[in-house]
DNA sequence: CGTTTGGTTGATGTATGTCAATATTAGTGG
DNA sequence: CCACTAATATTGACATACATCAACCAAACG
């Protein structure tokens, strides 16, 4: 997950910087792989923000709850995935990162990563990639969820993720089914809908034969479609396959 | 707009790194200001983005265009923004960045601040505080569309860009009245919303003698119910100004 | 095995979108 | 400075995507 296709679609004369700061951090991490087990907050509101992390294994997601209850999904971290690499700047966040799946993380002192990053560029460099790259995804995400309807939203999930878990290696490039650790309620938080409603367009992908989602597994069985559904909120980049089609095709009539 | 209010709100001890930084940078920019008038596109789609801005006067946008006709205006950029920091990392983008009002930018060559990024931390440490600065900003936006109602996100763009503003240096501490150079169909681009709908919310705002906006003039008549209303949406990180209510009052019923 | 958690479905409500017409303002060329 | 035009704002009537409420079911789980 530290190889190349995970720093893939970026400024290709960056890459030995990008792997050499990968490596260079490996070093820094905490000895002791924190063990979490689904539901479990990583990172607090109140607390001070004074580590980073590097997520393992599973998934996790940084969660703002208002104050009457909403809920919002704001990222989602996938394994390889550098997160909170904010706490370096910033020392309180209205915002929570909490595992989503069981899971696995290492963490670095803020202040730890902060010399290494004022002293070594392949540090920094691999640092604030990390940050443009969520950058570029809450792009991709604020475009969906201002203009985007429930089902394009939550067909570029489903596309989205796949993309990311072949990049992170954990899935194999040509596979069309993967286990995605989230409720359906959850699903709604990230895509900024009721669970109802998330259950609703979810049994029209079932019914139109588009990708089934039944106990945390997705299978996509009509890739195209789905990426014709997904096409306005289409995101090349987040893609492995650029083999791709134009034309619409609503799920709803 | 380089002094220590703009960098507010985060880790104290990095002010003299980010001030270092920004002076730095400084030196490198294109002596030419370039001028633009509203409507104008800074950095186009298509083109290779081999340069980084500064923002000295008025105000910019990076705006998507989805195929359908569709728009976002993803981040909006006010004087002192650094923008297109990205170009360092990557070569193409599937938004644009426009001229919201008539502006004066600088440039500079992508390569040139990624060698100053390298040699120099107190380089690295501003560009990546604005990305992480741009990055807090989407945090809000995504929670903002995903469950506010209009009339909250409405609310929570007015506080915002008054807040920034009094940070940017450009408008005073306790001023309750500024420019706002944006239609009512691209503020509708901006909260997600129809034109139709953003004119509504607008005239019970106008009814209920919360702000004002006309003639591109926001006029902030009850900034304390203003604040009551964006409550859930609120992020003290963005405001100057902590004396802060609780409570809560909607527009609309 | 009861209890919890997550999923499914129907009936109904509502916030917001769409369409269409008119008013207003700003911009432009003569 | 005026007349014309285009852009923006405003309003009403109507449509709809999605939320809410409420009930029930199925699986997981201690």
């Amino acid at each position: 997950m530290a190889d190349s296709s995970a720093f893939a679609l970026h400024r290709p004369e960056l890459l030995p910087a990008l792997r050499r700061g990968e490596e260079k951090i490996s070093r820094l991490f905490d000895r002791r792989l924190r063990r979490l087990a689904a539901g479990d907050t990583i990172v607090r509101e109140e607390e001070n923000h004074d580590y980073a992390y590097r997520l393992k294994r599973g998934w996790a997601g940084r969660v703002r709850t208002l104050p009457d209850g909403r809920s919002q999904i704001i990222l989602v971290f996938l394994p390889g995935d550098l997160f909170a690499v904010k706490s370096m700047f910033v020392t309180r966040h209205p915002d929570v990162v909490r595992a989503l799946s069981d899971c696995e993380i290492e963490q670095v002192d803020q202040r730890v990563l902060r010399d290494a990053f004022e002293q070594d560029s392949d540090v920094a460099t691999r640092c604030t990639w990390q940050v443009i790259e969520e950058e570029r995804r809450l792009h991709n995400s604020v475009v969906g969820l201002g203009r985007g309807a429930a089902d394009e939203r939550l067909a570029a999930l489903f596309l989205e993720f796949r993309g990311r878990l072949v990049r992170a290696g954990v899935l194999d490039e040509k596979a069309l089914s993967y286990e995605l650790p989230m409720t359906q309620e959850q699903l709604g938080d990230l895509a900024g809908l009721s669970t109802v409603h998330v259950n609703r367009v979810l049994r029209a992908f079932r019914g139109n034969g588009l990708v089934v989602f039944r106990g945390r597994t997705v299978i996509i069985n009509d890739f195209e479609a789905l990426v014709r559904l997904a096409y306005p909120l289409f995101d090349t980049f987040e893609q492995s396959q650029p083999e791709f089609v134009a034309g619409h095709a609503r799920v709803f009539s």
